[in-house]
DNA sequence: GAATAGCAAAATGTATCCAATTGGCAAATA
DNA sequence: TATTTGCCAATTGGATACATTTTGCTATTC
């Protein structure tokens, strides 16, 4: 599904910008990624629009396109509507997820736990998250997450590298709190622990401004 | 600013969808429009993928386009999340609306109390809401949310279609707290009207499903 | 020496032509 | 008669060529 050339393409750039290869502010020049995908420019384009509409791509008319880049408040902005957005997710999620899903979420759990490595960590945290999330029927909303999710990451990547995991305690004790509340099938739990997971991350990339210098 | 093609022809067609020129569900076809614009049929790709990115327009690989349609449970998804959402931004909002807006916002409210006429009543209800999110600086915030009204716009007609305004009173009362809040500088108040006032539309459509069939 | 005006190179935007895909209609077959 | 298969018209998608805009550099002037 969805394999046209202009979101294959897209696809592709999302995964450099979330992985870093492509760094915010980077500028994206059509003709090259075009020569890389042995295509012509038009499906590029669309693939630009596509990328922009996502958030992660800023274009500027007859200029040309850069990698999104989010100063400080508009990172705390994303954060106070995760607060928001993401326990209503998880509620609607919970009553729906397989027992299947609940055992790879406590899997999940487990390997971020054990995880050393920076990259593995963005990506299993952004997994269990995301999948805490599979349950629910909310298309528009988990656009929305998802659209936060992705346009900051580079921010947790460059937070996680500073601190070098300092808080990962208490990270993971706000993981196993959130798969308790789903084992337990316990939501209002499930939800003021995501909520509380958020707000203290956004508290914590507050006292380091230095991230937006 | 943004006078492109693309952006000017998104804009006209943005316009005949949340006026109901273009109902959801409507195709759009590129070469119409593009004679319509005396443009090639290249600026108005361009238009619809805009458009996508707004959620007005769904397009389908090598098919076309068509106007966004709402699903019941996609509908009360919608106000589930402005529930979340316009509270917090109206607490951003107030502490940097000049006396300039909320003498407008007082006089919004009072034109729509006087409007009887169905297409007035939408447009003043929109001025008034998104002016009273006019002093916060939250951009992605912003957009989430004028997203949300414009993809619930045509079904917002409907139900004032449908009821005829049979719970005005309440609105108007509504609308009244709101600005009462703004005036007094009673952030908290006004949060709380605006979280009410958007649950008693979603409790009030629930009561319609014939506007979905 | 700093600032501004003009110019040139590079990248984006648009138009046109051609290819590929879709969807409906008709005809043939079970 | 219902279903399936094949064809054709219509529409979208992609590639190439050309026009337009931007931007940085250079040269000139104050």
């Amino acid at each position: 599904m969805a394999s046209s050339p202009p979101s294959t393409v897209a696809a592709a750039l999302r995964e450099e910008i979330l992985n870093g290869t492509l760094a915010p502010g980077e500028r994206i020049v059509q003709e090259e990624i075009a020569e890389r995908f042995g295509a012509s420019r038009q499906p590029v384009r669309d693939a630009l629009r596509l990328l922009e509409g996502d958030g992660l791509v800023t274009l500027k008319a007859n200029s040309g396109a850069w990698v999104s880049r989010l100063s400080e408040s508009e990172c705390e902005e994303a954060y106070l509507v995760r607060e928001r957005l993401e326990p209503l997710l998880i509620a609607h999620s919970i009553p729906h997820l397989t027992s299947a899903q609940i055992e790879q979420l406590i899997h999940l759990a487990d390997e971020i736990e054990r995880t050393t490595d920076i990259e593995s960590f963005l990506r299993l945290d952004r997994e269990f998250h995301l999948l805490s999330y599979a349950g629910a029927n909310d298309g528009m909303l988990k656009e929305f997450v998802e659209r936060i999710w992705n346009t900051t990451q580079h921010y947790r990547r460059a937070f996680a590298q500073l601190t070098d995991f300092a808080d990962s305690e208490v990270t993971h004790m706000e993981h196993k709190l959130i798969v308790d509340g789903i084992v337990r099938n316990d939501t209002r739990q499930a939800e003021l622990a995501v909520e509380g997971h958020i707000r203290r991350t956004r508290v914590t990339l507050a006292e380091h401004r230095e991230l937006f210098s």
